[in-house]
DNA sequence: CAATCTAGAGAACGATCGTTCTCGCTGTCA
DNA sequence: TGACAGCGAGAACGATCGTTCTCTAGATTG
């Protein structure tokens, strides 16, 4: 292995401690040191790699984004029927709400801890939720929906992950299910 | 004026400015020298009042706690047929969306910021949303719906909350007001 | 082998912040 | 009047944290 995939392997490792401390914890309740020591290298070579703690924020929202969009595309393309697909979301949010360690939406969290004093962190925040709104948007104009539908599944979808952070339940997406389904037969679809 | 009631108007003075920082700016990123200025009182009399920034913290959710309370009591008061009740809900909300200084929920904030490291603060917040279910819950039952409509609006609501937040538009009370519009139909009430 | 470069370990620095302490003033009561 | 309690202003303290620096040992290169 060269130095290239080295330093990528480091970054990863590094984004991948940072993202697990981050979300478990609160992103100002993390030290650097304590990335340090979970990520396992030199305070040296973390700042190499992330010359400021904001940065490194910065890359794990990215991460999450490439994680979340992976997972819910996943769920989707395994369905074949347009209407399904749109259902397939909920499904998606099930599995993660019964994950052991889910805390709710790191984007939700970082945009409420740092969205006021980080613009760079309210504007990645935005770009994530806009990407995800034209996603359902899509999958809303394949299924031949209306345009309204669009914004009430994805606010579903929203409502669905801090009502599960809080409430500590993974009721939330099963609930948001099933008001999906009767938005979606209301649009006669 | 006594004692006492200059007393309680302090406590208030300085629950009241601090809301104000916290909501604006985020609770890590107010120290306890911006909120004795803001609230124009002295660094002894800001810890006489409140020992530590925890009890302050608490304070403050409890007064956020009756202002929506009070709001979504008035909104929904001033209706008369209990269909037309669950609405009033959204329009509460699209009021709130409205005001220049509106950062999304202060409790969904809070717990994002402080849930994990915070069990008080954490607590409160469950508190607080479990209170707007069983509200929602009573509306839904007076109207004659079906219990498993009321998780579903409050899905709507605390979506729309986080959506009209970080989006930063107003829309998201309409859509979610227009999808509740659509529950309330599938429901058959 | 000698000179040089790199990187790890962690000390150090400067800023911020929660909390407490000191000082001096003002009003009170014997 | 004089002792004293209360309180405001803000300095001070100790902890934390983001960031940088020092020291050292091992690798590298000529």
């Amino acid at each position: 292995m060269n130095a290239k995939t080295t330093e990528e392997g480091r970054r990863q490792k590094i984004v991948d401690a940072a993202d697990e401390l981050f979300y478990a914890r609160g992103i100002g309740q993390v030290g650097m040191d304590a990335v340090r020591d979970a990520a396992g290298v030199s305070l040296r070579a973390l700042y190499n790699e992330f010359p400021a703690k904001d940065e490194l924020i910065i890359a794990v929202l990215g991460k999450r984004h490439r994680m979340w969009t992976e997972g819910v595309t996943a769920k989707v393309d395994a369905i074949r029927e347009p209407r399904a697909k749109l259902l397939a979301v909920y499904d998606y949010l099930a599995e993660w709400f019964d994950e052991s360690d889910f805390r709710g939406c790191g984007f939700i969290n970082a945009f409420g801890e740092l969205g006021a004093a980080n613009p760079r962190v309210a504007e990645t925040v935005r770009d994530h939720k806009a990407d995800f709104q034209r996603y359902v948007d899509s999958l809303v104009q394949a299924a031949g929906g209306p345009a309204s539908l669009g914004p009430q599944l994805a606010i579903l979808a929203e409502g669905a992950q801090t009502t599960a952070a809080i409430a500590g339940t993974t009721d939330a997406a099963r609930h948001a299910r099933a008001a999906a389904e009767a938005l979606i037969a209301a649009a006669g679809i």
